[in-house]
DNA sequence: TATGGTTGTCTATATTAATAGACATTTGAG
DNA sequence: CTCAAATGTCTATTAATATAGACAACCATA
């Protein structure tokens, strides 16, 4: 590509260094630098970004605390982790199996669960009466030990009242689901949209602030249409991709 | 909700006013303060946000730049826009049957076309030889006045010769389609990423720097199967959002 | 028309981000 | 062993960001 300056904004609100290093972020999930394994050194950044090279070694450095990078005297900055996930959205959409074998260890961690009356807008949605009991669950769900996604998911609470303990016990809904006498559900629409990491994001996510994440809205039924799962999910968007197959 | 301060991050590369800026559009798209057509008063969302006020008055002129908002003394600062386009994706995804009717007024620009070879990357999606001819249009849409998508197509040249003219003449990719011979195409596959606005972004959506765009990556076929179109869109993420009906 | 609520403007100060240059330290390769 | 190529550290300066306080100007309405 051209080797001169090249996009950097300047006086609006994110630092130079945060746009830098978001670039350096995607570059490495895209693989550029796979040949190497390494990011180029910090005077080339420098010039190619047109900007100081302790701004640049700024960048690096936050790149160094995700984890993503690894400076070492002498040699260079080594890739350390480089990582995209890919989910495809389809009827059957679920979260491990999705995954599939692109990570090797799967987790789901319960946050916090709670039962509370459902709110206008989640009624509508579930098709159950405004104020009727609906199990919420926080959900954090991990791959190969780094967090992919966070998720608030509605059940009906009189259908499925058993739902936090069976998902504390298995760390997968579709075997919660099962266990409570759903053998099979279909995701009958997904809503995306992207924002900035908010607080809990960045906790939960381990993400640095300024990152961005994807959020997907989605309404799942049983095999007669009937709703039982509206979720909200928040995923890391330098970590993955949506595919949707027709 | 509460009352108390919330949720802005200090020293991380993102200037409080610009996060403030964020969080402010976002809540406008999500019709927070629809009952008064009004942002609350600046010293109320310096205490929401635990700034100073002049903080807050940074963001507000960011937002009043964008065309959100307009500030008035002695009333208050106005909501001007508030809008979030929904694309709904599926078999037969087309952009202003998409829109329907959320806009009155459709456009579609020819910014740029050219023919060039494939790349080993964009052949394989194509189902092409590697440097076999492709045309490649650089597209801006726009609903209501207001650009909405801004992509990258490429077509195989062999088939699709004169699609620069048929599109420019008609702003469309299913007329031109049509007018080439294509009477229908499918949506086979789409891939939904998300990042920071680069420097064409900002030009052609008419962004302010740090916003975030949604990328989709989408391959159409015809009734055959064999592919005729991939595109890369970059959508402004507060202003659309994709859905996936199953 | 008087008043309360709101935005506009000004001055001053402290902190953070970015630039600039010099030189030390470490590594890998010849 | 020596040298080139990297990263690490230090000092100094300028620009942007954020806070603080005071007061002016304006609007709606009671």
């Amino acid at each position: 590509m051209d080797t001169g300056q090249m996009n950097v904004q300047r006086q609006n609100g994110v630092a130079l260094w945060r746009q830098i290093a978001d670039r350096i972020r995607t570059s490495i999930a895209n693989g550029e630098y796979d040949e190497t394994g390494k990011v180029p050194p910090e005077f080339a950044l420098a010039e190619q970004f047109g900007v100081n090279r302790h701004t640049v070694r700024s960048a690096l450095a936050a790149l160094a605390q995700e984890g993503i990078v690894r400076s070492v005297q002498g040699r260079g900055t080594l890739i350390e982790r480089k990582d995209r996930l890919n989910f495809p959205i389809s009827q059957r959409t679920r979260f491990n199996q999705g995954i599939g074998d692109q990570a090797r260890e799967k987790e789901g961690l319960l946050l916090h669960s709670a039962e509370e009356p459902a709110t206008a807008d989640l009624a509508a949605r579930l098709k159950i009466k405004p104020g009727a009991p609906v199990i919420r669950l926080e959900t954090l769900r991990k791959a190969d030990r780094r967090p992919v996604s966070r998720s608030t998911t509605w059940f009906p609470a009189d259908r499925f009242g058993g739902m936090t303990e069976a998902y504390r016990q298995s760390g997968s809904i579709t075997v919660a689901f099962r266990t409570l006498g759903l053998a099979d559900y279909l995701r009958v629409s997904t809503e995306i949209t992207a924002t900035h990491a908010d607080n809990a994001d960045l906790a939960d996510l381990e993400l640095s602030p300024g990152a961005i994440v994807l959020v997907a809205k989605a309404l799942n039924t049983d095999t007669d249409g009937v709703p039982v799962q509206y979720a909200v999910s928040r995923f890391p968007a330098d970590m993955v991709q949506f595919t949707i197959e027709n």
